[in-house]
DNA sequence: ATGAAAGCGCTAACAG
DNA sequence: CTGTTAGCGCTTTCAT
């Protein structure tokens, strides 16, 4: 209806003219900027609305340098050759959340690879402002990004980076210990931790809220390290450790990637472990592989979408030039998603 | 290293200061463009380099309205209420695969929620080209498209608009003969269709190929319509209907969602139903639930990889000016994924 | 071979 | 209350 007739991008001019005003006068009455009579607001808007008129992005851009973009780098990504299938539909959930909060907000979400490998596409580092998911240890995008004065929330902290405070994140260690008063709680007399290879807080926070445990009752601390990319078969590599281990396959693990744990479980019936009978199984991270596993598996959900929407919330409020008096780290409860794999009676 | 001291973003005016030019032979120089000596432009490389100057996307933009971004919008996930994780792990690697290829042409990505039914962010509106996944019958998106001259190709047809040639897509029907002869050769002797509700293409074909092969056989078509966001749930509703069906369970059935295949496979083994003796199942698109489910189930590999290149390509094709003399239908190759649920023997 | 100057469409001082 | 004007950083004629 209405709108374009001719094929030409309809501008502020043509606002102004039809209205009989200065694109000044436009400009401001459609921004509800300066002092505009209300009569002539009103006209402005009926002819902008009548032409189909909205703001060219581009040279609103370039006037306020405010792009209307957030641009997202997701880590562990990068490190896949290409974006592969594996069980990876937390960062579905949280690309698409963060997309549609991003949208909500006015905000376009651009999906960035590691900008720093690859030779970057100027647009990439014209964005208002950038999320980095799981940066690893000195994350090198950190460094790009603050040398060319973008800013940033990163979800999940920079673990060789402790100056480093825009960040917000799960809490990784409260996860740690729900997960293993919930296997005490069933009868767990021996947990194992399986923990990927990168340098994230993710694995970090884990490991050491583990042995902080481990330690506090006594217990000796088994962990196992697995690279992320590995998928099943890596998960079943653990498997085949423990059962080759002089004090056999432990009564519980809380395994952190999802793939893995299926993986791993997979292995251990095979060679007639009875899950959870003989040995209960927890996945970090909650997955199709560990919903749709046999027995299912009991994960935490990690909730990409509150994460990715207050991811979001405070990049936007970063870039609000009011100051945040204080960080205000939004907490993002975690849900312990209980299934078969440790459904002891 | 080098780069960065003030904070301020270096712009081509420092480069031309500092390498005593003009800011056109900078243009020029680093463009390739004008005539500029070859001392000239080699000085120019040397101080934007050392100034760590990269041209500013925005203000680029607005001088050729080329911002190097394309806009991805995937229809059926505006459906669900929130890019909810549903076994949709196709639509992750499509815009992953995407994103990586756009970025590799020097092009970001940026995600885009229907432009048509939300405030449409004005920068949605700004990217130099759109690539829209399975476009819905006369979808209204394109109509945005068009009345705002963005280029645009669709990865389906739009069913109900005929004259829209600039899509490309797998070749539906040829999936479906695959697996019509897939399960004729394993001996199935009647073959049900189960398919979404979303007016697109991929429903439409397959069906229209269905009833085709079901014609020329003489086999009475039995086609199942289930809505796409019912999930395994769906699936299970189809599976009551065939049990209660006069005809009684079908001995294969071609499903075109994956999660309706697993939720479908659950029902009627829990029922008694042997798979695949007493009936087979092929999911028309592979994912991690069936993958995953027991048995794991036949099905296509839709290569989403594959497809979002093609359509990246597609697009940046369209928007140079070289004018495609014929509209070059890349072929994409879908592969069927034999596994269990259609191993007779 | 190089540079001056005119905008791209818009916002924001600053005048009137 | 409204309009004039000066750019944002860059590309691109058109002179020189």
């Amino acid at each position: 209806m209405s709108t374009a007739s001719g094929r030409r991008k309809v501008t502020i001019h043509d606002v102004a003219r039809q209205a009989g005003v200065s694109i000044t006068t436009v400009s401001h009455s459609l921004n509800g900027k300066g002092v505009v009579a209300e009569e002539t607001r009103a006209r402005v808007h009926e002819v902008a609305t009548k032409l189909g008129y909205s703001a060219d992005a581009i040279a609103r851009g370039l006037r306020s340098s405010r792009l209307g973009v957030l641009g997202l780098v997701i880590r562990p990504l990068d490190s896949l050759d290409s974006y592969q299938p594996i069980g990876v539909d937390y960062f579905m959930r949280f690309a698409g959340a963060a997309a549609v909060e991003a949208l909500d907000r006015g905000f376009g979400l651009m999906l960035v690879r590691d900008p720093t490998t690859h030779s970057v596409p100027a647009i990439a580092l014209a964005v208002d402002g950038f999320i980095i998911s799981d940066p690893i240890a000195n994350d090198p995008v950190i460094d790009l990004l603050n040398r060319h004065g973008i800013p940033l929330v990163a979800v999940g902290r920079d673990i060789d980076r402790p100056e480093f405070t825009d960040w917000l994140g799960e809490d990784t260690s409260q996860d740690t210990r729900t997960v293993i008063e919930h296997l005490s709680a069933h009868g767990a007399r021996s947990i194992a931790l399986v923990r990927g290879t990168d340098a994230n807080s993710w694995n970090a926070d884990s490991e050491s809220a583990y042995r902080h445990w481990a330690a506090e009752c006594g217990q000796p601390a088994a962990v196992y390290l697995e690279d992320e990319r590995s998928g099943e078969d890596g998960g079943r590599a653990v498997a085949e450790l423990m059962l080759a281990s002089p004090t056999g396959v432990p009564d519980a693990i809380y395994c952190l990637t999802g793939r893995h744990a299926a993986g791993l479980q997979k292995r251990l019936v095979e060679q007639g472990h009875r899950v959870p009978i003989d040995v209960m199984i927890v996945a970090g991270a909650d997955s199709e592989q560990t919903r749709n596993a046999t027995p299912p598996i009991t994960s935490i959900d990690l909730t990409p979408e509150s994460t990715a929407k207050a991811a979001v919330t405070q990049l936007l409020q970063l870039l609000s030039d009011t100051p945040t008096a204080e960080h205000v780290r939004p907490s993002i409860t975690n849900i312990l998603r209980i299934r078969e794999s440790t459904a002891r009676v």
